[in-house]
DNA sequence: GTGAAAGCGCTAACAC
DNA sequence: GTGTTAGCGCTTTCAC
């Protein structure tokens, strides 16, 4: 830097106004510093920058895994809006795993990242509270607080699992069908659908949910051998509702393998409205979670706070519709 | 730091080794400064660190995007390996635009990146240069060196992509299939592909490769027309490659939809071997690439190079297999 | 094994 | 609109 004020002829201030808020800076002198840029191929440190301003410009975010479609697309959104505005996504990936987790925001926290974006609501008080400490500006996703259990951290952006169970329930009761079973994960958001599921379905008339619960990540090639597990236990099941809908395409495929037609056989419901949901046969009826539209809200809740507006709405709840196709 | 030195009893630099290099502290003192930590919750600043030591620990990569599980795999093994060694990702997504990957890399130097990732071989010369001069170790994934055309960076790990296309013509010539068919999406490694596809397919004496390309990125919903419009401009196709094993789904569901048995009306062939492979009905016959070795390998060259370790393979060709199943 | 001094490359605050 | 001064919170070197 000293380099190109020197050869630009004016102080290390004026370089980094140049840079900076090239508003302040009078015309002719920016045009020349960024000659001098040019000409020594300077690049600006952006750690000697973060030190001295405070302000790191990058946003952490912790995820279980991004192997999975559903948190992938939250993070490409997430991460799209924060480059559009000049900063950058550091990525961590908890595996499923509350230890991991701890690490991956110690470390985020020693970066002096700027905000963080973490997955579900579930982070233990010990990592709230040093969050809170921290006093950067936060964001839970993926969703809702439960009244009674742990409060916000900071703010949110999420929908309600235990609602999404509900109306899985409800569709297929509407439907006629009165065995309903279950395939999801063995983790947090998955357990939580379940509970609304089975709650629902108990409301409605239905008998006992019968659920099969896999170790997270649950893998579209696991799905065959979880419907044959529980249709050898309980054969008179007639609807099974999936807890993403790459387990629903593994479902549709094992009942294509054994001629069973769907929904006559058995009714399949997946989650999430990916693009496999419109390109299965038959076509999935699922429910449409706006994942990319969670990473955009994330992102800008954090933009919004880090340019000092406090204004900010700090819980959105981005519902999530029921798309009714052939599948039920 | 100066908080935990009064509160131990030491000096900044004996606080300072304890964290970073507890060797060289003597038991009783490591001790005594740890509590102090402990007591004041005290969390070292990495840009501070950063900015005195010149090393970041951070590696920035670049995908494409992370919304395709073929890159959120090579990720996602990137991500644990670096964890793994103290090391975080900076992850930076192109969008498949040149431009974007030019300013991603140039916000990634900026910020003193220890090292980088880079997916495929296509980067414009400019950002080779400029990588070169910024004296860091970098890695160039998912492809392999064509003779003539650019030089590698500086490290690589990957397949020929050529070969990839060769092996898919050989593997359904083999079959019997004389009528080839290619879907895929219009960017440079889906291309690679198809240029070995068409010359292997002409090299074994079938008809003219009938291509359809997609714009990226490529997803499962579009295989069905792209099925369709070959079809019906070429109907006396009998094989598809498809270009990742979500568009081989989507063409296998649009089979089933029309009641066309596979591979007995149309052969059709994957990429990639993901789970949905497996899982599909009747399984693909696909090319196995070692998407988490990738990422794994190319970690570890990093970390390699980083702890001063010059004699580093520089590149690496992980191959790919052909996993014949029943779709062809 | 521990400490003192110097400085990493920038920005904030204030002066002019 | 531009410059001066004083750090940001660490690590490195070298001495003891």
């Amino acid at each position: 830097m000293i380099d190109v004020a020197n050869e630009a002829g004016v102080s290390l201030v004026t370089v980094s106004r140049a840079i900076n808020t090239p508003g302040k800076v009078a015309p002719k002198t920016l045009a020349t510093v960024q000659k001098a840029i040019k000409k020594l191929s300077y690049v600006p440190n952006l750690t000697a920058g973060s030190l001295a301003s405070n302000r790191s410009r990058i946003i952490a975010a912790i995820v279980p895994t991004i192997s999975n479609l559903v948190f992938s697309e939250t993070i490409e959104a997430l991460g799209q809006t924060l480059a559009e505005h000049g900063y950058q996504l550091l990525l961590g990936q908890s595996a499923y795993r509350e230890q991991a987790e701890l690490a991956l925001a110690d470390a985020f926290l020693g970066r002096r990242v700027d905000g963080m974006v973490l997955t579900g609501i579930a982070q233990p008080a010990s990592l709230a509270s040093k969050l809170r400490r921290a006093r950067i500006p936060v964001v839970q996703t993926w969703d809702l607080p439960t009244p009674g259990r742990s409060p916000v951290i900071d703010m949110l952006v999420g929908f309600s699992n235990i609602d999404v169970g509900r109306a899985a329930a409800r569709h297929l009761v509407a439907r006629g069908h009165r065995s309903l079973a279950f395939i999801g994960a063995d983790e947090e958001r998955s357990r939580r659908r379940l509970e609304g599921y089975r709650s629902q379905a108990a409301a409605c008339g239905a008998k006992e949910v019968r659920a099969e619960l896999i170790a997270p990540p649950a893998q579209i090639d696991q799905a065959a051998a979880c419907l044959m597990s529980l249709l050898e236990r309980y054969p008179d099941i007639t609807a099974v509702f999936c807890n993403n809908d790459l387990l629903a395409a593994g479902v549709l495929f094992a009942c294509q393998q054994r001629h069973w037609h769907v929904p006559g056989r058995i009714a399949v419901m997946g989650l999430g409205d990916m693009p496999i949901a419109r390109a299965a046969a038959p076509r999935l009826t699922t429910l449409r979670i706006h994942r990319a539209k969670m990473g955009e809200h994330a992102g800008h809740m954090l933009l919004a706070r880090l340019s000092g507006k406090h204004i900010v709405e700090k819980q959105l709840d981005i519902g999530f519709e029921l798309i009714e196709r052939d599948s039920t």
